[in-house]
RNA sequence: CGCGGGAUGGAGCAGUCUGGUAGCUCGUCGGGCUCAUAACCCGAAGGUCGUAGGUUCGAAUCCUGCUCCCGCAA
């Protein structure tokens, strides 16, 4: 039975939304699909200078010459009014950034669907990928759920999964997802056409919830345990990076693998062992080893190289990481 | 114009203030030592000193424009 294309509006800003809006695109030829408008945080001032940077989304969707709409929130009438004259039949939501009120919610004809990177109803909320990494997590995956006026706690209607692997960091494992996100959601909308989906409540006593990563907590704490503190560093990989003090100031950790070194008198945040593999750090239990670092003004060097360069008196044996209390 | 650091052989850095044959550590290549080695010894290659212009007898170094990179802050 044929029928006209499916009036999409796409709400989305990083590029794990581009992702996704990526993968609509590329069915839009076959008819079955036409995206209509497209919803992006507005252009913030970022990097160096302030300069006025366009979201991801806003930069594909401008290239595929797709409206492009900024609104701060939707609580101006004229911003629900637009979205209404969009008429569309569904709205596609991933990472946008904004909470979206009820009206707006139902003003598509079949309402809104968010991509989510998590396994709901575990890890609701703004960081998912890198809480899941963070909390040691084996897998993960991709949510397509219904909306409704809670934060991500809508019906689910199809899911996803992905293992999370020892070497993960958020960059790696976010890669994946934004694809497997993007295949899961023309999934769920071939599955919408053919009427095939199935929405699931979520269990509220499974929950949990992923908050938005702070710069507080990249500050390691060495007294935590070594597998922690190294779930961290890939959790925290490649924003806002994991990072100590040290006597050459902040020093960021990029990569660090389990140490087998033990030493039962140290202290920890203390430097054991230097080689060109790396510095062997003790924790509150057990110790690492950190291969990648980098200082302020420069860019990310291996152990090997800073152990010739100026900093290296930073990284003798000897030496205790995380002194200073208030570093920022 | 948000604050600040930086650009020098493949890598990390010194040298710039007080212009005058471009240096260190590491890597690479060759040789030696060794049962062997990522260890040690000897030797070699490799740089228009980010870019454009200016001052000067002479500029990596002083002056000006530009590009790019990074820390903080957002």
């Amino acid at each position: 039975m044929p029928t006209s294309p499916l009036r999409i509006v796409f709400a989305g800003t990083p590029e794990f939304a581009a992702a996704s809006l990526q993968a609509i695109l590329e069915k839009q030829a076959t008819n079955k699909y036409d995206v209509v408008g497209v919803y992006t945080q507005p252009d913030r001032p970022a990097g160096r200078g302030q300069k006025l940077v366009q979201s991801p989304v806003k930069q594909l969707a401008l290239t595929n010459n797709i409206p492009v709409f900024q609104p701060l929130n939707f609580k101006l009438d004229e911003d629900k009014a637009q979205l209404a004259e969009l008429n569309a039949d569904l709205m596609i939501v991933a990472a946008y950034g904004i909470i979206l009120p009820k009206v707006v919610l139902d003003t598509p004809k079949l309402g809104c669907i968010n991509v989510h990177a998590s396994l709901l109803p575990r890890w609701r909320g703004a960081a998912p990928i890198h809480r899941a990494l963070i909390a040691g997590d084996g897998e993960t995956g991709i949510t397509i759920m219904q909306m409704d006026v809670g934060l991500d706690t809508g019906d689910m209607l199809l899911k996803a999964f992905c293992d999370i692997k020892p070497t993960d960091t958020s960059a790696t494992l976010h890669d994946r997802l934004a694809l497997i996100g993007g295949d899961t959601l023309i999934e769920a909308l071939e599955m919408l056409k053919a009427n095939t989906l199935v929405p699931e409540a979520q269990d509220d006593s499974l929950t949990c919830y992923a908050a938005k990563l702070t710069k507080q907590e990249a500050n390691i704490n060495w007294s935590a345990s070594a597998e922690l503190i190294e779930r961290q560093i890939r959790g925290l990989s490649p924003w806002p990076v994991a990072y100590t003090n040290s006597l050459a100031g902040v020093m960021k950790i990029h990569a660090a693998n389990i140490a087998s070194v033990s030493d039962e008198v140290s202290t920890p945040g203390d430097i054991l062992v230097v080689s060109k593999e790396g510095i062997i750090v003790a924790t509150g239990q057990g110790s690492i080893l950190i291969t990648d670092i980098q200082f302020a003004g420069g860019k990310r060097i291996k152990i090997q190289d800073a152990l010739n360069g100026k900093h290296k008196a930073a990284l003798e044996i000897g030496q205790r990481l995380g002194l200073i209390e208030q570093p920022l």
